[in-house]
Parts: structure tokens; sequence; C-alpha cells
DNA sequence: GGCCAACCTGACGAAATAGTCGTATTTATC
DNA sequence: GATAAATACGACTATTTCGTCAGGTTGGCC
């Protein structure tokens, strides 16, 4: 029991059937998490959902915990990509950029809300699987990049910390913020506000150089 | 099993040696958790820790998640505590008191990381619990009081708005940044940072009145 | 000593869970 | 249509867990 601390894939798909095996778990997962919480995820309830035998399941998944990362880990993606792409957009002032990447940021927090928190309460699982703590990299690079750019006359140590209180910032507030309900309106509100107060602290630093 | 979904003491200790129970009881709770983590808190592992049987602890705690729950409200009665002594110091102007409330804080948050981290992993277990949720109005009232003292021309919302992403920030950064184990110049040029940028959010706020 | 709460005990019931394994079915290839 | 590899099945085991309860122990008080 609990052999397998890995939580990468056990093996390749290599027929049409188990890519929609596979499909279908990850599927029932999201739905398993979303209505029964972290608690209630088994692996034989997503199983049952997903139509598919517990079997299958670990024939594809070497434990619990890698359906789960596998999930965390399509969404950092999804979420890095966003990011990127609004950061990339040099048309666009460095603050203005910013900005933009708030609002999109904690507005999609706040779309899928009830998954992002039960994979957050899943989070212990797979937290110190070798896996998960690689696969953080990449937001970092995003915003050291970014300091680099508005920033350029500061030292590395300085970017290093104000990167990290900003990503901190971020994806902190805004995972807490979404977890109650909100209007369109508030999150727009919030969203501001959180902007203000980064760039207020990057013009801060910028002045003080 | 699993019948009282609240989470208050389900008697008062009349005896001496019954209030020496329950503190056994939370002092090993405090190390099983810190020693096991959160998965492996279990009632007889707190109960054999504590030198004391299971029924026993079920007298005084009506489920698992009353003792973690206990644990919680302790430490942010604690938490509160300390930041209100900061906030109330009417000698010190308000931004000089809170960057001083930003650095107790946050080294109050890394000095005790182990437990309050598995504290946060059990969080799903009494989250939706009553008492639970009324239990953080103490908090919020200290920021809407200390924005109503620097800002008193801002509206209600413009307050609730502020108030509510300063308390965010310094929680729920204080928490992420505490997990990892950091030297003590880390924590005060970590805590100077997000200090700055509170304080500059303010000014600005302050200015555009 | 005798009595009665208050207190403590720990074996036990009931339920849940992760993951395995022998067997059955499907698909691709010839 | 025969064969083997890939895939799917689901009953089952071993283990863990929460919380209870019937009965024993302790402390205080007359």
């Amino acid at each position: 029991m609990a052999r397998n601390v890995g939580v990468s894939s056990r093996k390749h798909p290599k027929q049409g059937r188990s890519n929609d095996l596979v499909a279908a778990v990850l599927d029932a997962a999201v739905q398993v998490l979303t209505t029964e919480g972290e608690r209630r995820f088994t692996t034989a309830r997503v199983a049952g959902r997903a139509g598919v035998s517990v079997g299958s399941l670990y024939q594809y998944f070497p434990n619990k915990a890698a359906i789960l990362f596998r999930l965390q880990a399509d969404e950092w993606r999804r979420t890095v990509a966003l990011l990127t792409s609004i950061m990339k957009d040099e048309a666009q002032p460095p603050l203005v950029r910013l900005r933009r990447l708030v609002h999109a940021f904690i507005l999609s927090e706040c779309e899928e809300a009830a998954v992002r928190r039960a994979l957050a309460d899943a989070a212990p699982l797979y937290r110190d699987a070798p896996e998960a703590i690689e696969a953080k990299a990449g937001s970092e690079r995003l915003f050291r990049d970014f300091l680099a750019e508005i920033l350029p006359h500061a030292s590395e140590e300085q970017r290093h910390l104000s990167g990290d209180l900003i990503k901190r910032t971020l994806s902190d507030v805004g995972a807490s913020f979404s977890e109650t309900p909100r209007e369109p309106a508030e999150i727009n509100a919030y969203a501001e506000a959180m902007a203000d107060m980064l760039c207020g602290y990057l013009e801060r630093l910028h002045g003080a150089l």
C-alpha cells in the first residue's frame, strides 16, 4: 500500500480507448473534487464516476496523489501561459501589463474557485513530490524577467526579493480572495486595488534607485 | 461515528486532574502535529503521547476537529492580542505602527511555522464549523479601525476593501512565506519589503483623497 | 469507613480506504 | 480466424480510522 511516492504517469496510453479513459478519469476527478470535496476524493469514487474500474485507473496513475497532481499541473500550465502572453505584449508599457495581469489572474482564480480550493486542500498529498517542487519555477521566471526589465539597475537580491513578494501577493491573496463567491464588480474592484498596491510598490522601488 | 459536527468543548473540567488532562492533550496535539503531520494526526496518537486514554480525550473534546480547532483558536487569540497591542500604541505615528505590526507578524509566523502549516492543512476539518466562521472577526475589526484613523475621509466601501486587502496580504503572504525555513536576516528583509509595499499603498490612498 | 460523583480506561464495533492481482475482454496484425 | 499484446475489470486484503461504552478508579466529604 502506498508504495509509489512519485506522481508521474505510470504508462503512456497507446490505443485510443486508454486516452479516452485517462480523459474520463481526469474529468471525473474534477467533478468528484468539486461536488464531494477533498476529504471524499477516493480512487473508487473517481473511477465510479468515470464509468471505469479502479484497476484501469491504476494502470495510468500510480496512486491517488498522481491524479490530483496532474490536475494541479495542468492548471499551473494554463495559468503560466495566460500570464506569459500578457507579459510579453511589448506594445504596452510595463505597469499597464502588470495591471492587466493582475486582473486576468484574479478573474481566473475566481472562475474555477471550487476546483482550486479542493486542489489546495489536497496539496499535502503531492506537495513533497519531486515533480511538484520543480513545477513552480515557471511563474518565478516570469516575474524575475519582468523586474529585470523595469528595474534594470536594481541588485540581483533586490529583484529576487521583490519578485517573490509580488508573486506571493498575487497568488496567495488571489487564492484566499476567491474562496468566497464574488460578483464581477467586486472582483474588478479588488483586482484594481491590488494592481494599485503592486504598481505603487514598483514605482517606489523605481524612485529609490 | 462523526456524529458531532460542532467543535466546542464537551464539558468543563471540575477537578485539577482533568485540567491537567486537557493541557496534556493540547500539548501532545501540538507535538503530534509537528512531528507526524496532519495526515497522521489521530486521536489515538494524541492520547497515546499525552499518556491518556482515548476515552478520556473524548470526555473533553467532542471529536478530532475540536482539538485542532482549539489549537487554531488559541493561536488566533494570541496573534490578535499581539497585533492589537502594537496598533494601540498611540505614541507612534500610524505608519510606524503598521511597519512594526508587519515585522511582528511575519516573525511570529516564522517562529511556529510547523504547527501553523499543519493546522492550515487540517483547516478543511473545522473550516465549516460555526465557531470558526465567527472567530475571524477580531482581526478584521483591527484593520478597519486602523483605516478609519488614517483615512477618515474615505468611504465605508473604500475602507472595507483596503482593509481586506491589507489583512489578506499580511496573513496569506505571511503564511506562505513562512512555509520554508528562513534566516533572521531574510525574515527581516521580507517584512521590510512588505511594510514598504503596504505603507506605499496607504500613502497613495491618502494622496488620492 | 462508606458513599457518590467525577474521572479514567482500552478493547471493540463499524466504516472507510488505497492499491493489487487473477481473470476477462478488446484491438492490432498477420 | 489465430495469436499476442494492450487494456479493462472488480472482488479482495490489509490497514487505518473515529468514536463508544461497560466497567474500573480516584478524590472529596460526611
